[in-house]
DNA sequence: TGAATTTTGATAGACGTCTATCAAAATCCG
DNA sequence: CGGATTTTGATAGACGTCTATCAAAATTCA
């Protein structure tokens, strides 16, 4: 009923206290005979060390740092709230963490500030990645200094990251296809797609899921060519207000970058009894109010806090050189209409 | 940088350590204006107890009772396997979890085993609640004898129990309305609704949002008598399968209990050509299989593992004294569809 | 004022683990 | 075999908090 503790193993194993301390923090000097005595004692005990004890006693520190990026992007603001609050929580598990910014979509600041951390003072780190080769390299040279590196919400494919906290955009894509494809039945028409640049990785993962379930599931509507709102709602609401104006045939809208505002705005002028199902991206105060008022259908949303949380515990296995730092539950896709708004 | 501790609030206190500890464990013995003045110094310095340390020097451990219903209802199964992963996880925080199974919806079953609970052996008690006054009045005595108490998934109306964990089911039944008038738009005709028992609170919830918002938002259709599978699959399939059959004009279904396997046969006899679009309840092997395969268009689900986790969390809290114990995070209607099955 | 009572302080040991140091034992090698 | 080297053991103190005990100081009350 209570837990073995390093003095079970010892009296099991036979030796003493220091040595399954030498063997549990892979100290040298320990034949590999003693060495697998104590693991044997280990393993037939069940014994698991209690990390509120270890970490009492070495003091030990988890100094971790945040990457986001600058700018007025909505979703990016809330998740750097949620880091912040977090990183309040975490303190009480001696985890101090760090946020930094740098400009959106610049690979070259990226990689520079990856460049200036120092290994000395930062333990881990999380970043949302801009996909570019130099910032790849800056990952492979931080590692290499013994730094943990996770990416957020963003990935950068390859081998250097440890890990990969954020949601499927693929599986996004088809889920918005699913839910729009399902909205317009009986009303055939086009679908028009708003995207923030398809120069985005999110951003074209995203199309290619849609597209593939509209193609495959809902061949009778046609889809539209995409407009390119740049993430800015002025841009978003003028070009797809132009496009709904231009083709009265748009029964839905998938919107699948920034720019909810936007979306909003375009819509609220169409002539009453115009009806165009919308579906969009991150659940923002914009979004939200679009849901309440009818104006959207479903927002795709993923769980930032989640997702913040889960990079926490993903870098602090890493660094405890965990077997396998895995999350518990993996973040997904989640769909939110007017009802089932938390 | 480092956290206070109880030295440092002893010493801006001008007290000593006994005293901080007095304050701190609410022993008596402390003149109101020492109190006062330990409490200025913690606030003051932002002293939050490491209950880390906390809890190994006290050995204090949470001995939790979870209740659940026995029987074949798969998502009560699923619920109780999360509870032995929990419980699990949840010895490493010195949290000792114990669960007990009673026959489904049997009141005073319930009662008895609620009365039978040692309260010299347990701090805290989940349960999957019938609502009945017999239970309420046991959940009272328990309570008077100092044993924290909670509900789990199904809620206990009146102010015994100090905590609910689980999803608002008018809410889940007005998604199910929103989902299923938008999957339906285009096809007038009848929404057939499949329900355990009109005498569950839960269920008769969801009836009630879901027909809320069919009736103000989507009211060219017609709602059909409910019918009552009582949980059971091949009722469920023998009743929806006559219904089908005898009204043509059905173009919805909503299952909003158990008993997702007869909702499926009794689709899978359906002629080819006919579309009905189907929202039910609960994801299980069988509704994601439903889902996979296309005869249903979208499941409904709540998070049983995170409502595990939030019982446990909210007991702990409770137990601890904590000032306002909640969950960081409700738990919320979840929508699934085949591209986002986790 | 003096005794009884309440409030406060000082101290020691515990919880499970880590770190460090020094001495003792075992092994290796020539 | 004897000395050098490696491996192991014993011990002490720390981390932040709790519990318990005993003594000292402050307060109350007659």
């Amino acid at each position: 009923m209570t837990r073995p503790t390093i003095h079970d193993v010892a009296r099991v194993a036979g030796v003493s206290l220091s040595t399954v301390d030498r063997v549990l923090n892979s100290r040298n000097g320990v034949r590999a005979k003693t060495r697998s005595r104590v693991m044997e004692a280990i393993d037939s005990l069940g014994f698991e060390r209690n990390i509120a004890a270890a970490n009492l006693s070495r003091k030990r520190r988890y100094r971790l740092c945040f990457i986001l990026p600058d700018g007025q992007n909505s979703f990016m603001r809330t998740l750097e709230r949620d880091v912040a609050e977090e990183a309040a929580a975490a303190l009480r598990d001696s985890t101090v963490i760090e946020t930094r910014k740098v400009p959106a979509f610049d690979a070259n600041a990226l990689a520079e500030l990856l460049r200036s951390l120092d290994p000395e003072a930062i333990d881990g780190v999380a970043m949302v990645a801009t996909d570019a080769t130099i910032v790849r390299i800056a990952v492979r040279e931080l590692r290499a200094r013994g730094v943990a590196v996770v990416t957020l919400v963003s990935d950068l494919p390859g081998p250097e990251k440890q890990g990969f906290v954020g949601i499927d955009n693929v599986q996004a894509g088809r889920t918005a296809g699913s839910l729009l494809g399902r909205f317009c039945r009986g009303r055939t028409g086009r679908i028009a797609m708003v995207s923030g640049s398809m120069l985005l990785r999110d951003h074209a993962e995203r199309r290619l899921g849609f597209e593939q379930v509209l193609r495959t599931e809902f061949p009778e509507q046609e889809i539209a060519a995409p407009l390119e709102g740049l993430d800015d709602k002025d841009r978003v609401r003028d070009q797809l207000a132009e496009r709904l104006a231009a083709d009265p045939g748009i029964v839905g809208v998938y919107s699948l970058g920034a720019g909810n505002r936007g979306v909003a705005e375009a819509l609220a002028g169409l002539p009453p009894g115009r009806e165009v199902s919308v579906v969009v991206h991150e659940l923002t105060r914009f979004s939200r109010e679009a849901l309440l008022d009818g104006s959207f259908d479903a927002v795709l949303h993923q769980n930032s806090r989640r997702e913040v949380q889960g990079a926490i515990q993903l870098l602090r296995s890493l660094l405890d050189d965990q077997p396998q730092p895995a999350l518990d539950e993996p973040i997904g896709v989640e769909i939110y209409m007017r009802d089932n708004l938390p």
